[in-house]
DNA sequence: GTCACAAATGACAAGGTTGTCTTTTTTTGA
DNA sequence: TCAAAAAAAGACAACCTTGTCATTTGTGAC
C-alpha cells in the first residue's frame, strides 16, 4: 500500500503539499497539483482512512440509523445504501434507533462516540427532529435528509415526488376506465401520507371531474391490520370502488386478502394499486401494479452529497431537494371496471 | 476521551503495561493487572479503534457480505447483528457480494482491503466456499460460519437445528390429525432443504406411520412462482393433502395463493405452515403458523466468538457447533382435516 | 536592482496504540 | 549469601495523516 510519504517522493514534493492537494487546499500552484496529481495515480494511492481518522478524530464512514428494522422498505433503503457507498469507496455503519426512547438526542451522540462517523443520512422520522439537527450541528457532522416533511434551510435533502407519483399512479387507473376509485391513506403523522393523497385528488381534479368523496378515502396508519378493515368496510360499502389505490404496499396486500375473503377477483373484479415496490409486491399474486420509489438514485445522491461531489445548491432553502425521478411499475393487479359491478 | 497514558499514569504503571493487561498477554503480575484493571473501570477507559487500526492494519469491525439482500431473511439476520454488535460495543460493516461473478475470493480480498474489518460472519452460501475460508485464513481476519452445510474443524459456527425443527413443526400438524400431509422442499443445492425434509419424514417414522410417499414431497426450490405451481399440483391432485409443511414462509406464501385460487379457506380446507418467520408471516392472512429460526441468539453468539468471549470448544470438529435453540410460532393457519375433504 | 509583500512550499509535532529491545526486579539453586 | 536465570516492566519508535508555523520563492513598485 502506497502512503502520502511515497507519493511525496514521487512527484518531488513535501508531504504537506500532497496533503493539501488531496483536500483541495488552496496556495498550490497548478502545476505541483499536476504533478502531485500524476503521482497519485501512478502510486494507486489512497490515504489511511485510520491515520485520517486518528489525526481528525473522524472516521470517513457514513452513518445511518435505522428506527424500524423490520421493514421492507428500511431493507430496501439499506440495501441501497451499501451499494451506494461502496461504489463511493466509502462504508456505511448502521445502527438501531429507538424511537421510543425519549433521549433522542443522547442515542445519536452516542453513535456518533462510538462509530466517530463524519458523515450522517436522516432517515424519518428521525430526520423531522430539530433536536437531532442541532446535534449534528454541534458535533459538525455533515449529514443529508432522506425524505423529510420539510426542508431546511442549509441543508440538502434527497427525497421524491410522492405527489407527482400518487397522481400518476391514479391516472392509470382514470385510463383503465376507472370511475369510483377508493384510497386508503398511510398515517396521518407523515407527510407522506398527505402529499399521496393530494396526487390522488389531483388526477381527478386535472380531468375536470368531480373530486372522490370523502367516503372513498380511508386511514390505514401504513398498517396491514387497520388497512384490512378499511378494505373490508370499502368493499362492502353499498356502492363499492372499482379500484383502490393503497398508499403502500403492505396495505395493499391488505386489500388483497379483502378481496380474497369477499370472493373477488383480481384485476376482474377489483384493481388494486400499491406504493414502494417493496418485495411482497412481487411475492403476492397477481403481481401488484405500484410505484417505485427511487431508493438507488435517492442514496447515491445522498452518499454524492456527503462526498461533496455535489454541492448543495444554496440560492434558496428549497432548491436543495434533490428529487429523484419515480417510476411507475405495471404489473397484474390492474384492469378494466367489470360491467357487473359497476351496475 | 481518557488514553491508554492517562490509564498508565492512574495505575502508576507503563503505558507498555496497560497495553499487555488489554491484550491478554502474559509477564504482568496479578497484582498489577488488577491495579491497571481498577484504573480503566475508572477512567471508563476505551481504546481507540483508529490508533489500533494504525497501528495493527485492521479495524476492530465486523464484516458481514450478503449475496441476496432482498430476502426477508438476510434482512432480518441484518438486524439481529447490527443489535448484537451494537451490544458487544463493537460495529457491523455491511458489503454486497455478487454470487455470479466468479472471482469469490477477489471480491472477499477487495472487501478486507477496504474495510480492515478484523473478523467477519460467513452466511451461506459464501461459509460453504474453502476458496473463501482459505483466503480469510491467509489474510488471518478471524470469523464464524453461520449456518454452514458441514463443519469446519478448528472453525466455530453457529446454526440451528433445521431437522429437529421440521420434525417438530411436522407433528404439530400430526397432532391436529392430518395423515396426508405434503412438504414443499426448498433448493436441493441447499442443506437446509435435505434436513427440513428429513425431519418432515422423521415425524411419521417416530409414531411408527408409514412416511408419506414421494408424489407428497414437491421441489419449491425456496421461489415463490416454483411453489405455487407445485402446490396448485398438489392440491389438485385424486388424493389431495389436508395440511402442506412449505420449506419457507415465502413458499408458504405461493400455497396460500393456491388455494385462495382454487377456493379453499385456510383452515378449515387446508392447513399451511412454513419456516422461517419472516415479515410476511404476519403479513398474510391467516398469520401463519411456522417455526422462528432463532437469529437473535445466532447472531449474539457469533458476535461472542469473534470477540473471544466464547471459546470456541476444541475436543473435536463437531463440537463448535453452537446450536441455538429454535421456537415454533403457533398463528392461525392450521386446524384439524376437514371431513369433507379426507373422505 | 532592491525592498516589501504575497504566495507557495516545507519541517515538524501530534494523535493513541503495539512491537522490539533494554532495563529492572524477582526467583532459583548452590 | 551470591550469581545466574527468568520474569516483569519500561523506553522508544513506528504507523500515516493534517495543523501550525517557518521558510523559500515569486511579484510588483520604486
Amino acid at each position: 500500500m502506497a502512503t502520502i510519504i511515497d507519493v511525496a517522493k514521487q512527484a518531488g514534493v513535501s508531504i504537506k503539499t500532497v496533503s493539501r492537494v488531496m483536500n483541495n487546499q488552496a496556495n498550490v500552484r497548478d502545476s505541483t497539483r499536476r504533478r502531485v496529481r500524476d503521482a497519485m495515480a501512478s502510486l494507486n494511492y489512497s490515504p489511511s482512512d485510520a491515520a485520517r481518522q486518528m489525526r481528525l478524530g473522524k472516521s470517513t464512514a457514513i452513518g445511518m440509523l435505522y428506527s424500524d428494522p423490520g421493514s421492507s422498505y428500511q431493507s430496501r433503503l439499506n440495501q441501497s445504501m451499501i451499494q451506494a457507498c461502496s461504489d463511493a469507496g466509502r462504508y456505511l455503519v448502521v445502527g438501531l434507533f429507538n424511537e421510543d426512547d425519549d433521549d433522542w438526542v443522547g442515542q445519536l451522540q452516542a453513535f456518533l462516540a462510538r462509530t466517530k462517523v463524519d458523515s450522517m443520512v436522516l432517515v424519518p422520522p428521525m430526520c423531522d427532529s430539530e433536536n437531532l439537527k442541532a446535534c449534528l450541528n454541534d458535533a459538525s457532522v455533515k449529514y443529508v435528509l432522506l425524505s423529510p416533511s420539510s426542508p431546511t434551510p442549509g441543508v440538502s435533502a434527497v427525497t421524491m415526488d410522492d405527489r407527482k407519483a400518487a397522481r400518476e399512479m391514479t391516472e392509470h387507473l382514470l385510463d383503465y376506465g376507472h370511475e369510483r376509485i377508493a384510497h386508503i391513506a398511510g398515517h396521518p403523522d407523515h407527510v407522506a401520507s398527505f402529499l399521496r393523497r393530494q396526487g390522488f385528488e389531483d388526477a381527478f381534479t386535472e380531468r375536470g371531474m368531480p373530486g372522490p368523496d370523502s367516503s372513498q378515502v380511508a386511514s390505514g396508519n401504513f398498517d396491514f391490520r387497520c388497512a384490512l378493515s378499511a378494505a373490508e368496510k370499502l368493499l362492502t360499502s353499498p356502492n363499492p370502488p372499482t379500484a383502490i389505490f393503497a398508499a403502500s404496499d403492505d396495505m395493499a396486500a391488505a386489500v388483497y386478502m379483502a378481496a380474497g375473503k369477499l370472493g373477488l377477483s383480481i384485476p376482474e373484479d377489483i384493481s388494486i394499486t400499491g406504493f414502494d415496490d417493496v418485495p411482497i409486491a412481487q411475492t403476492i399474486w397477481p403481481a401488484l401494479t405500484t410505484v417505485a420509489q427511487p431508493l438507488d438514485n435517492m442514496a447515491k445522491d445522498a452518499v454524492r452529497v456527503l462526498s461533496n461531489s455535489l454541492a448543495p445548491t444554496t440560492k434558496d432553502a428549497n432548491s436543495n431537494f434533490l428529487v429523484a425521478p419515480h417510476k411507475i411499475i405495471t404489473r397484474e393487479s390492474c384492469g378494466v371496471p367489470s360491467a357487473n359491478r359497476r351496475g
